[in-house]
Order: C-alpha cells, then structure tokens, then sequence
DNA sequence: TAAAAAAGTTAGCCATGACTAACAAATTAA
DNA sequence: TTAATTTGTTAGTCATGGCTAACTTTTTTA
C-alpha cells in the first residue's frame, strides 16, 4: 500500500467515480465495465465519464485502453475500499444510534462517505465496536480493507419450493426500501418461493404469516442465502 | 424563518463566507467589516471576497452598498447560525465519544458542518442530551438557533490583581490550542494575575500550582470571566 | 458482410470559485 | 488640502467538472 493513500488529495467527484467503478466492477462482479455503464451508474453524460477517466488513469487509480474496458489499479480499488468502508460505518452509525431508518441513510452517508480523516472513522468503528455488517447487510471493510464479497445470490435466481435468508438489500433506491419495510421484511427473515410467475417474472413469496407478491425488479434488488 | 432554510441549496464556500460574516460581525462585534477584512479572514483574495459578497447580495443574504460595510440579512444570519451549530456539535461529539482532542477536532469539523441533514444534526444533539457548551467552552446554538453570545473578556484585558476563570479558548489555532494543553490550563481553571509587563505586554499568570508567563497574542485568544 | 445500432471519443461550451493585475474610491497623514 | 496609503472593484485568466453535438470505432443483426 502507497502512502499515497494517507495522504490522499482526491476530490469529492473522482472518488464518486472510483467507487462507482469498484462497485460495477468487483461488488457487481462485472466481466466488463465500459465508459457508458459507468456514465449511466453515476446519472452523468458519457463525456463526462470519459473525461473523468483520463483523469484518474493519469494519476494511475484506473487502467484501460482505448475503446477498451476499463479497470481499476490497486491504488485504485483501495481508495474505494475505504469509501464503501466509510459509507458502511456511517449507514450503521445512523441506524443504530441516530434514530435513522434504512432508506433515510443513504443519502446522507454519501456526504459523510467524504469526510476525510483517518482518525474519525477508525474512531468511529471502535465506538460501535467494530460492526461487521451495515443496515442493510454489506461486510464492512476493516481497517485494513479486508472484508469478504460474498457472492450476490438474488431473489429473482431462485425457484418454487426454495426458502431462502435475507442476507441484504441493494441500499441504492429509497422507494424500494421503503417498500421492503412496507410489507415487513427484515434482514434474516426466512422467506419461501410459492411461486413463479412466468407471464411476467412476478414472484409469490410467504415470509412469517405474510404472503405477497412481488416484481421481478424488486426481487433483483433482494440478496438472499438459499436455506432448502 | 423562511422555508428557504430547510431547503438550502448553498455551495461549500457560500456557506464558508456567511459563517466567517458572521463570526466577525456577530461573535466578534466588530462595528465594520469591510471586503479585504473578511478575505484576510478566509485567507482568500479581495477579489475572490468581492465576487462572492456580490453573488450573496444576490440571494439576500448579504446587504452592503458599494464600497461601504458589509452586513448580513436575517436569512444569512440564521445559516451562519445553524453552521456554528453544526460545527460545535460535531466537535463535542469528536472530544467526548471518539478520542478526539481539542487541537484535533477543528479541521474535521470544519468537514463535518457542509453535511446537509437536518436529521442527522438534531438526532446528534439529542444523542448527546443537549449540550450546552463546546469543548472549547463554547455556546451551541440549539435547534432554533437561539443561544447566548457572552460578550468574549480575553484575558489580555486584565490586571494584576485580578483573578478569572477560563470560560473558553479561540478554536482556530491548532498550535495555540496544544499550547494551552501542554501549560495545563483546562476549562474553569482559576487563573490569576500575577504582573502585567508594560515592556512586551507578557503577562505573568498563576493558575493551579504552576507559574507561566504568556505573550500577549496568547492571552488575546483565552476567554475569561473576572471573580476578583 | 454490409448496414444499423451501440459504445466511446472529441471539441467546444458553461458555471463555480479561485487567482493576478490594474484601476478607483475612501481614508489617513503630511 | 493635497499626497500617500489603504480599501474596494473590475477585467481577465485558470482548473474543475458538468453539459451537448458531432464524430469515430466497435459490435450487433439483418
């Protein structure tokens, strides 16, 4: 690890940029991330994206050739390592003792997410003793920026007669989180496939006494660990 | 209060200039504050200062006529007022809950008040039960913006003889501020006067059990209230 | 495999908020 | 009360990070 890293001067954009980067390429698992997806990912022109990624492979946190995919140098990903890090801290801070419910936390921790100290968010972590998952159940990196990805199993991959754990949801969309605790979901809830519409890809699931149907879309968003 | 205030769209440095207004007009009193005065402040040029007190004239904010003295409306008045809030609220968080000390809290404070959520601040303050003072020994503003500002008596306006106590300390100076700690002198320390040197202005001072001599700029940045 | 579509790139524009240099007004001092 | 100094203003430049429009390369599909 550079020193680089300690050290970092890098703007609030560029580092929206990384991380929005390392959560195609490493979190989504992408074989291929192009200028476009990225654009589309952060809500920006693709000239802008383009642009952006000169930049950063000027100071060598991205590689790509030209018309190429892009990807990110080591430098690179440990700067979003520790954003995702600070986010997840902060997400769980304000769940847990700020009074904030899941889809309010978003937003905010994309502004904390920024706060560059070092001593603040390691700080932070030995507060709340060291949480190993955020609100929504991500890992959160530790201090060194380990932490396991585990693979995305979503709701929508499974099949009729599947029971499955709610292992986390996809905390990018304040409306679909409002919706999931709309019908009582709650991390760890074990939740049963009846059925599989194939018309639209709609999905019948009963969890607890709650039977409900949900879309296709809703069901991408919902990662889940298959019990049966 | 307009809702203007709740759904304040101001930029970083908008905000950085409106608290700087304010802290020379309001905490500090001053009778004019003039463009080059408020540059000196936020160590920007005159004309960076010129520009922008141009751009807050334009949103109400700030009235000035040309060439004449700067002042804030109540609108400018009120988002200074919920920056300062901000800012002690986030540094009594940072000294009392995570190890922070009083020469490292300013520069992550000076971060951490540009977070918009008026969630997160008032969920802070309760957290916290409502702190009154900063660790500087300074008034927090509560959620309407009221708070006492106590006319500031540094303790270079003494004179042998007298005895105060140490009711608060200037935050912008981390050197200073580790001065202080090194010395020893902590909140309410009891302090007295010892002799006055008309040769430097150094002042000879008493507190606890130790002796010390301070310069005049050391003793322009200690709050005090006289006892004796 | 040639045409159409999608993806990526470039050029040029805009706003923000810094800056310097040059100038104008107001204040202070001689 | 004029001259010097300080203070304030304006004009023009720069970097950042957006944008659109036009163009090129790659990929898809007919």
């Amino acid at each position: 690890m550079t020193n680089k890293l300690n050290s970092n001067n890098l703007t609030k954009s560029e580092e929206d940029y990384l991380k929005a980067l390392f959560q195609l390429l490493v979190e989504d698992d992408s074989a291929k991330v192009g200028n476009n997806q990225l654009a589309d990912y952060l809500n920006v022109s693709p000239a802008s994206t383009n642009n952006m990624i000169k930049k950063l492979k000027g100071k060598n946190y991205v590689v790509s050739e030209k018309y190429g995919k892009l990807d990110l140098t080591e430098d690179g990903k440990a700067i979003a390592v520790r954003l995702i890090r600070k986010h997840r801290l902060w997400e769980t801070f304000l769940c847990n003792y700020l009074n904030f419910t899941w889809d309010e936390v978003h937003d905010v921790a994309e502004q904390l997410e920024h706060i560059k100290s070092r001593k603040l968010i390691d700080e932070l972590d030995r507060f709340m003793d060291f949480p190993k998952k955020d609100p929504h159940g991500e890992q959160i990196p530790d201090a060194n920026g380990e932490y396991s990805i585990l693979p995305k199993v979503t709701l929508s991959s499974l099949s009729e007669g599947d029971v499955c754990k709610l292992m986390a949801v996809n905390d990018g969309s304040v409306n679909f989180l409002k919706y999931v605790s709309a019908i009582g979901l709650v991390l760890s809830s074990e939740i049963k496939i009846l059925e599989v519409r194939e018309f639209d890809n709609s999905i019948r699931i009963q969890f607890n006494d709650t039977v409900e149907t949900v879309t296709r879309k809703f069901a991408d968003n919902v990662f889940v660990k298959k019990v049966v």
